[in-house]
DNA sequence: CATGTGCTTGCACGCGCGTGCAAGAAGATT
DNA sequence: AATCTTCTTGCACGCGCGTGCAAGCACATG
């Protein structure tokens, strides 16, 4: 790189003639400046490549326009779903996004740290590892500016709660299958610790009990990967009767149900949906592939992260939860 | 959020009773300080919560410890890989990431433009859309401190290129489809415009050719996605003769190889790699699963962040060029 | 032409910390 | 005990820009 001086408001005003802070108003929206002054700084400005530096206007406003996503894992391709509206939509508004990996739940206080660190304006955290009592318990927590839980229900005081209204989806799950005719679902979570922050396998089983009156199993399985969902429901579908037990299998998420479709049909030598019918939860590209088209919910992330823009730009910090709606998407799987 | 209050290092050199300079010099490491002064600050430090501000670290010392990520798309898993990597791996020696979505060709100068003004210490262009052609007319690229570009060769004036050693990569997969017998490829490779930076298909041919006499025919998919692959393999295929004229389909990555996979089995009736073979190339996880067990290409990803992190900590900005070898991952598609 | 109003512009001060130098403290030397 | 080192510590200045206020200006009014 040649040009590595760097080229501050000094140098611009001294070029068109002014001083430096009407060059920082010819930047500045609804700043009080002549339009004839703007134009010709603007002007200046561009010719000389000059932009503002967002470090040190943010540690003059106490703004840095920086937000921090803080993620548990890199392993389902969700995540990129959320990386990608996430980083598009808050720069539309402004804002820069600065990934952490927290590298498992122990790093969440590192994690916090250095977002806090980074005077970010908000923190965003995204994974199941992140429960409300490890929030409640991490200092780090409550001294960032903002706090969001994103893509879970939080009711930890303090944060801010954006996800899906997974009641909603749970009972609308339970209609699509009952419709369908299925009477025997299984339910496959993940992890019982991570799993229970997410509500989906007790929202089922709340919607399906007031349909049905007895409630679903439940099987957890050890982490949210497909091999794993594989292989744990190679071991427990025979022990739970096989296919007088289960005519469908209701997966917490679609990396779940990848796995779970591929032991049915792979392992099992079944057939999805004749056999067994499969949900999942997320609705990921993968989903969508012929070899799995997989029926699925799909949650609202792009009003999610509208919901997340307007958090940041609303001064106060309330302590919030939204839920947001998503939709059924009814593919081949059941 | 309760303590928004920031705490500074005045506070701190206020509570343990030395200068502000005294509270810096316990941070930094290698200072000239007393180890007993050193623990107090130190543990002061750590009662009243306080940590460096790395914003204003960073404006006053001309170091950000940031660096830009930019990506040109999401859809591809194998982004995660590299963001995972990337994130940790940098985090370790004390960088922070942040990530831009350039969303699309025409954003990358916003995105470059964006990264310096938070002052990075390298901005990472990650994406076949970041051409040597895009890159030399940026002039926003002549302003950053350093430029990387990863996963791509690339041969732009000022520009540090770290990549997986593709003319080893296409000359191992060459020699595996001769060793397993097939003798009639098709390349399958992504947009003409793109795929041409990537050069897969050029050093492919010329390794096949170099074997066998004649070149493999070239068939461009519209874009990196599955089921575009899909489409455009089922056009092609019977146009091209068939059975009669591929016996294997190499491709320009998995995703591509994932949507061949499916034309083949799903839309012709074929199958792998009994009657065709198909490989890949990047190692999404999705390519270990049953149903697909894709041969592909492992770019060493982890050692490719490595790199970077040297170059981030050594001083110069060579304009340099890091080629470094993967590995093949023989599966069950050939 | 004098006065008042509203629009522009300039500026002191501060955001939190790093750098380099000089003063001070502590230990070593004769 | 006096002096010299070496180690510690304090400080002026600057990084690039935002905020709030006051001075400057143009124009309209009487």
């Amino acid at each position: 790189m040649l040009e590595t001086d760097t080229i501050t408001a000094e140098d611009v005003a001294a070029a068109a003639g002014v001083s430096r802070w009407t060059v920082a108003r010819a930047f500045k929206k609804d700043a009080s400046i002549s339009r004839k002054t703007r134009d010709k700084v603007l002007a200046v400005a561009r010719d000389l490549g000059y932009v503002p530096d967002l470090h040190a206007a943010g540690l003059a406003a106490d703004r840095s326009n920086l937000v921090a996503l803080i993620f548990d894992d890199f392993d389902n391709p969700h995540k990129l779903v959320i990386l990608e509206r996430m980083t598009r939509i808050v720069q539309q508004h402004g804002w820069a996004a600065i990934t952490i990996n927290s590298g498992g739940p122990d790093g969440a206080t590192e994690a916090l740290q250095s977002a806090r660190q980074r005077r970010v304006d908000a923190a965003v955290m995204i994974g199941t590892e992140f429960d409300d009592e490890l929030l409640s318990t991490a200092t780090e927590a409550r001294r960032l500016k903002k706090l969001v839980v994103f893509a879970r229900e939080s009711l930890c005081k303090g944060t801010i709660s954006i996800h899906c209204d997974d009641e909603r989806a749970m009972a609308e799950i339970a209609e699509h299958i009952t419709a369908c005719g299925r009477r025997r679902p299984l339910f496959l979570a993940g992890p019982e610790t991570q799993s229970a922050g997410l509500r989906r396998a007790e929202l089922f089983n709340a919607s399906w009990t007031s349909r049905h009156g007895s409630p679903s199993p439940i099987v957890h399985v050890g982490a949210y990967a497909s091999d794993t969902a594989y292989h744990r429901l190679l071991e427990v579908f025979g022990a739970l009767g096989g296919l007088n037990a289960v005519d469908v299998v209701v997966c917490e998420n679609d990396i779940i149900a990848i796995g779970a479709m591929d032991a049915l049909r792979h392992g099992l030598g079944l057939h999805v949906p004749q056999d067994v019918g499969v949900v999942g939860f997320d609705d990921i590209t993968l989903a969508a592939a012929p070899s799995y088209a997989l029926t699925t919910y799909r949650q609202p992330i792009s009003s999610m992260v509208e919901a997340l823009v307007e958090i940041l730009e609303s001064g106060e910090t309330p302590a919030s939860v939204t839920a947001l709606e998503g939709r059924l998407v009814v593919r081949s799987s059941l």
